[in-house]
DNA sequence: GATAGGCCAACCCTTACATCA
DNA sequence: GATGATGTAAGGGTTGGCCTA
């Protein structure tokens, strides 16, 4: 369930908001492990992974994903397996009755505490067991259980492969990794959110490169206009037009039109042009739309269609 | 068939802690 | 060693869909 495709969904959010219920359903419904993989996932790099010992884990990881998550059909139709390979499930896991799930500390996982080097702290805190609450003298402390790199790992594998887990796969990831539910949960909670904070830097930064390119097009067609308009003010340019015999109205665009042939002057406005040659009004709109050559970017182009829906004959 | 209430899973925002420069 | 920045695990509230009475 939940919010897919994170990382396109704010693109995409600019003209689908349904699309985006829809695959919230979709998953919601099926958690099926099939989907496509959204782009902004496919994007992402996880530079840490390239770790020669990170690899061997994930590679360990690969037949565990087999198993939770059956390839094809069978991932469809099929309870996560048991299973008992991947990472370290000889070491015990302690069971802590204090949620409604059955809470598995991890031993792997490290309680961050006080300094030190990571390394050390684990060596001294693997075997304390763990929990995220201690009584640190009567007071609660929430001690922060940091992840170790393989569990990092072969949760970071998984979350490339889907990037929601349904309650089974959350569970058997969880045992897999000797990890409470939750745990599991947040973690893949949190990934999301890591992806879409990195594709919406990704889309600002698009609409930044977008905005500017729509201000350098302003600045020149504002350019292009007083040019215009001086050669219009200028004496030389009634010189060289034709005075035209007689103006109509396009009764579709309501467009001032010439209806003699006589305008050759680079001054008279496309609509004129294109009338005045009498072709039709869908010729005229296209042809006044492409008198210039427009730059290569989605958002003119979404300019330009509406300059183009502005044209059509009114009803 | 419509509706209210409970449950659940996901999201968002925030906090607290760990780590590093 | 102190400190600020950054990363991240986790808590808590909200929302929306599903199920059931």
């Amino acid at each position: 369930m939940g919010e897919k495709n994170d990382g396109l969904r704010l693109s995409l959010s600019l003209g689908c908001g349904d699309e985006e219920k829809q695959q919230k359903q979709k998953n919601m419904n099926s958690q099926s492990p099939s989907q496509p993989l959204p782009l902004s996932l496919m994007r992402t790099s996880f530079p840490f992974m390239q770790q020669q010992n990170i690899q061997q884990q994930i590679q360990h990881k690969s037949s565990f994903l087999a198993d939770v998550f059956p390839s094809s059909s069978e991932r469809n139709a099929g309870e996560p397996r048991l299973f008992l390979r991947g990472i370290d499930v000889n070491q015990p896991a302690t069971v802590i009755d204090c949620d409604e799930e059955v809470m598995v500390s991890s031993p792997i996982s490290t309680v961050s505490s006080g300094s030190g080097k990571r390394s050390e702290r684990e060596e001294n805190e693997a075997d304390r067991g763990s929990s995220s609450l201690e009584d640190d003298g009567g007071e609660a402390v929430r001690k922060k259980l940091r992840l170790s790199k393989e569990q990092a790992a072969v949760l970071e594998e998984t979350f490339k492969e889907h990037n929601t887990l349904n309650p089974k796969q959350k569970l058997a990831l969880a045992k897999q990794l000797n990890l409470r539910p939750r745990q599991v949960e947040v973690w893949f909670q949190n990934r999301r959110a890591r992806t879409k904070l990195k594709q919406t830097e990704v889309d600002c930064e698009y609409l930044k490169r977008c905005c500017e390119n729509l201000t350098e097009e302003n600045r020149r067609l504002q350019k292009e206009v007083n040019e215009l308009r001086a050669l219009k003010l200028s004496p030389q340019f009634y010189m060289n037009m034709n005075p035209p015999t007689t103006l109509t109205m396009c009764p579709q665009c309501e467009r001032v039109a010439v209806s003699s042939s006589s305008s050759s002057s680079a001054a008279a406005s496309t609509s004129i042009a294109a009338t005045s040659s009498g072709i039709t009004h869908q010729q005229n709109t296209l042809t006044a739309s492409n008198q210039r050559s427009m730059p290569l970017n989605p958002w003119t182009a979404i300019f330009r269609n509406q300059s183009l829906d502005v044209h059509q004959p009114r009803s």
